[in-house]
DNA sequence: CTTATTTGGTTTCTTAATGCAACCATTCTG
DNA sequence: CAGAATGGTTGCATTAAGAAACCAAATAAG
């Protein structure tokens, strides 16, 4: 059957992974976080299929994530920027990587670090207004009018 | 043919999502984070399909993400929870909540906010050892040597 | 004890996605 | 013009996803 769709449930989170949720987006996004912008160098880096890459690239595209830009310089080249939209997963990426690296001793082949200092990055916290960490414990998930959430029958 | 393998590739962002990258086991994660604990509450909340569901479990379990709990109560009856590993990605759903919520305008039914004072969070950010907020455009990603990522041939 | 129900799970079958290789068209280089 | 680089597209085999039916254990109802 066709694959569920994931922007009408209601819910943010679903809505964002029908965008970025599928195997390759978020690393053709973080690739593109490395600087990395024609079609080829997607291709050699990541490992990834022209097909996939290619549609890939076009649902980025579509969703707003990234941009294709023409510069005529050598046979048909392009180059895939990311837009601001796509620069804001700069948060998501980075959380993720180091949830991967707290967890799975997965050291990244790169390390991400101040560009200024070149000191490594302060881990990624959620915060409330007056700036003190939450946990999942420590939030309420309410509707509209502020009734909490419960399991539906 | 099999599914790419991200798991080594020597990036951890690649080596997170071979464990929650698919299309279902963060909305599972994310469920589970709103206090759903029993198969047959993820499956009516989520509306998935039940081997789909089962085989997410399975995989987040064995990746230590979530427990299962035998609650004998009623039939067979088990409990799935989430480890503290799995409470982890708070950080990582928080992030993508709020990124959908900022571009797609996608109102969640459900609101998350302080525990208590009952405000909405704080926007998640990166920042460097002294707090500073970064954006993509202020890091730069280094080896292990310090030199800096390129494009490979 | 017998029957029905709840719960968690497997099987079967159809459809969609993934991956590889081959092929194509355009544009630059020599 | 020949050849290579770039960015695709197409065809085919394999795998995953989704829906519905079926199953087994344990409990509740009678």
């Amino acid at each position: 059957m066709t694959r569920k769709r994931f922007d009408d449930m209601g819910c943010s989170v679903a809505c964002a992974l029908n965008e970025v949720g599928d195997w390759w987006s978020l690393l053709v996004v973080k690739q593109a976080m490395l600087g990395t912008r024609r079609f080829v160098d997607f291709q050699h880096n990541l490992g990834i299929a022209k097909n996939i890459l290619c549609n890939r690239l076009s649902r980025l595209v579509d969703n707003g994530v990234m941009v294709r830009v023409d510069v005529g310089e050598h046979g048909k080249r392009y180059e895939y920027r990311l837009t601001d939209k796509g620069r804001d997963l700069f948060t998501v990426v980075t959380a993720l990587r180091q949830w991967s690296e707290r967890w799975n001793g997965e050291k990244d082949a790169m390390q991400l670090v101040d560009g200024q200092s070149g000191e490594p990055l302060a881990p990624v916290v959620v915060n409330n207004q007056q700036g003190k960490a939450l946990t999942v414990r420590d939030v309420r998930f309410v509707d509209e009018d502020g009734k909490p959430w419960e399991d539906v029958g």
